[in-house]
RNA sequence: UGUCCUGUGGUGUAAUUGGCAACACGUCUGAUUCUGGAUCAGAAGAGUCUAGGUUCGAGCCCUAGCAGGACAACCA
């Protein structure tokens, strides 16, 4: 093959992340013989949000660019959050999201009994001991910045006495919280991790899968670097945050011997106007702020998907954003970026009036409908046309009539004309007005040889408007979104909650809306966009007797930003 | 006060072993258009936190500062 020749592919080497380069530095350098093995590991207490999805995407991504797996792992340490519902959401989210783990969902609660033998070894080391402080106790044991934490009285118990109590501890001989089992490793470190690290606490509890087996539940640290090398994962990714457990997840590695997992850490996502915290997503649920986790508002998955978002949107949000170590605040406009060039591609074009006012043809014979085509979707050829009925009295948009219109007005107004979308052009004549001077029908003539796609239209007007026959038009409910915060950086205020900058008017709720007979028959979840509005997507409350859009994002307008 | 992480256009991310800062979003023009969408063409906008230093040459190396963030749960 020589057609170089012909056009010379300057084949720039993709650039790359710095996950990316470590992992090909370790692939060069043959460490751990060229296998790359990563995992994801949500805890099972609350549902996943756009900044989870970039954690996955990277996760699943990074594996699937290096020939590796990535794992599912549910990290379930803490039996009194979690729940099994919120597993089957995650799994439902990340399978939506379009990735794959086939057999590789594992728990952590699966290693709970390796766990607990690898802290038997630890106590054996000596490098545990099973400490009968309570939590306040422990905590005025705690030092500060640069001095060292009071050694636990228990500190140097014999290791016999701390095997015996621990498997006591295991056996459910002692009440919540009477003992922990901790690591003996520096008190006067200056990394807070490394003062004797609590590994285990006592609770009676029920486990969502182990059941009643276990009283004793590892901590974070504990669990989860050893959750990784038992896996064999070679690069942990997690967030910035966890930078200062790293010395403590390779001291554990370390002192047990066992597969050396990579922690690498990365910048969290967060977004302007929105929120990202678990817990306080959760209290916008539990408050009422919000209609649930999967409200078209909230940042969540199932919020997105019923906002009306795509997958492939949100993985090309996820790319865009890149990896790094640097705090960010991603712009919101990116991410409706994303939607719309996903959305404009595949999204069939309707006709809808969300605000709507009577237009009457008076030229136009009183019982003629027409069958109009117009096609799908200019963007895609693939896509067809289709007929809409057509007749003498229409709806169009209140917005696009103006009766005292300004420069540059591109609409409706008195004596002007305009072309209806696939239709005629029109010329407006007169207005009729109800007693509190509001417009109650638009009176105007069309040009009968103006017929889209006619010889005769190839007459230019300025504007061009969509409708919806008034005799065969659907009604619908349409609810718009706005931002739910109006701060850019809501969680951001010390001395003000984050709640007192939720936007009053986040949700619109637009009932008298006209749409085209053709939507009759949408499923849950379709995406459309709606002429010169925006993109919508059916929402779960509709049914075919009672439809309800919601706005995913509207479309560009520069006519708005125009008018301030 | 301590330790750690991070500082590149408005935002985010790049810049192969040091070689005169690139891409995307956003913003602004213009063309085109039966969506004020899309598309196409173009523009403005940083001299890389600061100050020194090494070098023919530094965003990349060195030194000293400064700024922001993280950490001090029997949460993850």
């Amino acid at each position: 093959m020589s057609e170089e020749n012909i056009e010379p592919k300057i084949d720039e080497p993709k650039s790359l992340n710095f996950i990316e380069q470590i992992v090909e530095e370790d692939l060069n350098s043959g460490k751990h013989g060229g296998r790359v093995q990563t995992r994801f590991p949500p805890e099972p207490n609350g549902y996943l949000h756009i900044g989870h999805a970039k954690a996955f995407c990277l996760d699943f991504g990074i594996a699937q660019e290096y020939g590796g797996k990535c794992n599912l792992r549910f990290d379930d340490t803490n039996p009194i959050t979690e729940d099994t519902s919120y597993v089957d959401a995650i799994r439902k989210d990340i399978k939506w999201m379009g990735f794959e783990w086939d057999d590789r969902e594992y728990y952590a609660s699966d290693y709970f009994d390796q766990l607990f033998e690898f802290a038997l070894k630890l106590i054996q080391k000596g490098k545990a001991y099973v400490c009968d402080l309570s939590a306040d106790e422990v905590n005025a044991t705690r030092g500060t910045d640069f001095e060292p934490d009071k050694p636990s009285p228990y500190r140097d118990r014999s290791i016999e006495e701390s095997l015996d109590l621990f498997q006591r501890m295991k056996n459910g001989e002692f009440p919540n919280d009477s003992k922990t089992l901790r690591a003996k490793i520096d008190l006067a470190s200056t990394n807070m991790h490394m003062r004797d690290p609590i590994l285990y606490r006592i609770r009676h509890a029920h486990h969502h899968r182990t059941g009643d087996k276990w009283c004793i539940y590892p901590m974070y640290d504990w669990a989860h670097g050893q959750s990784d090398s038992i896996e064999g994962i070679t690069h942990s990714l997690c967030t910035l945050e966890f930078v200062p457990h790293r010395p403590l997840y390779e001291w554990f590695i370390a002192e047990l011997g066992i597969f050396p997992s990579r922690q690498i850490e990365f910048a969290r996502l967060n977004l302007s106007y929105t929120i990202m915290s678990k817990r306080k997503l959760l209290q916008l649920v539990n408050e009422g702020h919000v209609s649930g986790w999967d409200d078209p508002r909230m940042p969540t998955l199932h919020g997105l998907r019923r906002r009306g978002y795509t997958p492939a949107s949100i993985r090309a949000f996820t790319e865009l954003v890149g990896i790094a170590k640097r705090e960010n605040v991603i712009d919101v406009a990116l991410l409706e970026f994303c939607v719309r060039e996903d959305l404009n591609k595949l999204a069939p074009r309707v006709m809808a009036v969300l605000n709507p006012v009577k237009l009457i043809i008076d030229n136009y014979p009183g019982a003629q409908v027409e069958e109009l085509e117009t096609v799908n979707n200019p963007e895609d050829e693939s896509a067809g046309t289709r007929k809409m009925p057509f007749s003498r009295e229409l709806f169009i948009e209140r917005d696009d009539f103006m009766e005292d219109p300004p420069k540059k007005f591109f609409r409706l107004s008195p004596g002007n004309e305009v072309r209806l979308k696939s239709a005629y052009i029109i010329k407006c004549e007169s207005v009729v007005k109800d007693v509190n001077g509001e417009i109650t029908e638009i009176h105007v003539t069309y040009d009968p040889s103006s017929h889209s796609g006619s010889g005769e239209a190839q007459r230019k007007v300025k504007g061009t408007l969509h409708w919806v026959s008034a005799p065969h038009a659907l009604n619908a409910e349409v609810r718009l979104y706005d931002r739910l915060f109006n701060d850019s950086d809501p969680d951001g205020h010390k001395e003000q909650n984050f709640k007192e900058f939720l936007n009053p008017d986040s949700l619109t709720i637009l009932k008298n809306c006209k749409v085209e007979p053709s939507l009759k028959s949408v499923k849950d979840l379709d995406h459309l966009q709606f002429t010169r509005l925006g993109y919508f997507s059916v929402d779960t409350d509709s049914t075919p007797d009672a439809l309800v859009f919601n706005r995913t994002v509207g479309l560009k307008d520069t006519w708005a930003k125009l008018n301030g």
